[in-house]
DNA sequence: CAAATTTCAGACGCACTGAGATCT
DNA sequence: CAGATCTCAGTGTGTCTGAAATTT
């Protein structure tokens, strides 16, 4: 499948190390642009049979994890850092495939609540089967790995909150 | 600026180990979505006076990397990991922008060859002299922590060549 | 009234599919 | 002719801006 001989990011490495100088953070933005690409075609692909994509399965179980078992959008917006516009999409689009509710918050009527419909549950529960038997599409890495490359992100991270 | 009083990564984690299991590869997985989001955003800003995205400049990087000065599009696709219709799409905005041409190869008529122009060699500069000011949005990290990152991930590149 | 919450219209960037044109 | 290369039209998804509607 692959075409190339070389790792193209490795060759780009060296040819900045000459012409420009050192390379470490270009390759690692570089590095991370890719591996997100990778990564989110690996998880789309396996949430495809349940009809949704990664970014709508962050939303389903945000839902199943919060305590009332609705929420404002604006706390999901802030919970998974989505614009205000792309959570009301986001929602648009689980609502019209029957996975979630929709319902003006009786506390405070500019608010809508977000909970998961029978279905919605049923479908987030199959797809975490399929995410978890994929290992969140990181196979390649074992578990100590894997946690060693959150702790060394999580400072990028770091605005998110206070 | 945050609203949010704790790491919404590191609660998804914990809920996710009381009611699912082992959030491992869960909270990597997620971090990845993250920095991404966060890394391309300070990318893009730091592009934005220069009128071009991060893979227009990926673009123009490689052609100005490119030993004949010009690269037929399938190569450029083959080597930036993107899909054939996108690189026309990219290459039609820079063509349009006056940072590169586009030529027929006269040794294959079938192929198109791209190439900077000078204004195009100029902004790259500039543009590259904005990157490594930022670090390439990477300044929270160490260069051996970069180092570390990068070394960590490239088993989940390891399909991109032989 | 000012502020918060959500929605809407519209633009943009990028990925992809399927089909077609051109050339080797 | 089969195969390679590129382009075009159209779709999907997610992001963002700016503006408006509603409610507190």
């Amino acid at each position: 499948m692959p075409e190339l001989e070389f790792d193209p990011l490795e060759r780009a490495g060296e040819l900045w190390q000459e012409r420009i100088g050192d390379a470490t953070s270009m390759r690692l933005a570089t590095s991370i642009m890719r591996v997100h690409q990778i990564l989110l075609a690996r998880l789309d692909g396996a949430l495809k049979p349940f009809g949704i994509t990664f970014a709508r399965y962050e939303v389903l179980r945000l839902l199943s994890f919060s305590s009332a078992g609705s929420l404002p959008l604006s706390k999901i917006g802030e919970r998974l850092m989505v614009h205000p516009t792309s959570v009301t999409n986001l929602i648009d689009r689980l609502v019209a495939d029957g996975l979630v509710d929709r319902n003006v918050d009786p506390t405070d009527r500019r608010r809508a609540l977000a909970s998961l419909t029978s279905v919605g549950e049923k479908v987030l529960d199959e797809a975490t089967g399929a995410l978890v038997e994929m290992d969140f599409g990181l196979a390649e890495l074992p578990r100590d790995q894997q946690r060693a490359v959150h702790e060394l992100l999580t400072p990028l991270r770091r605005g998110d909150w206070r």
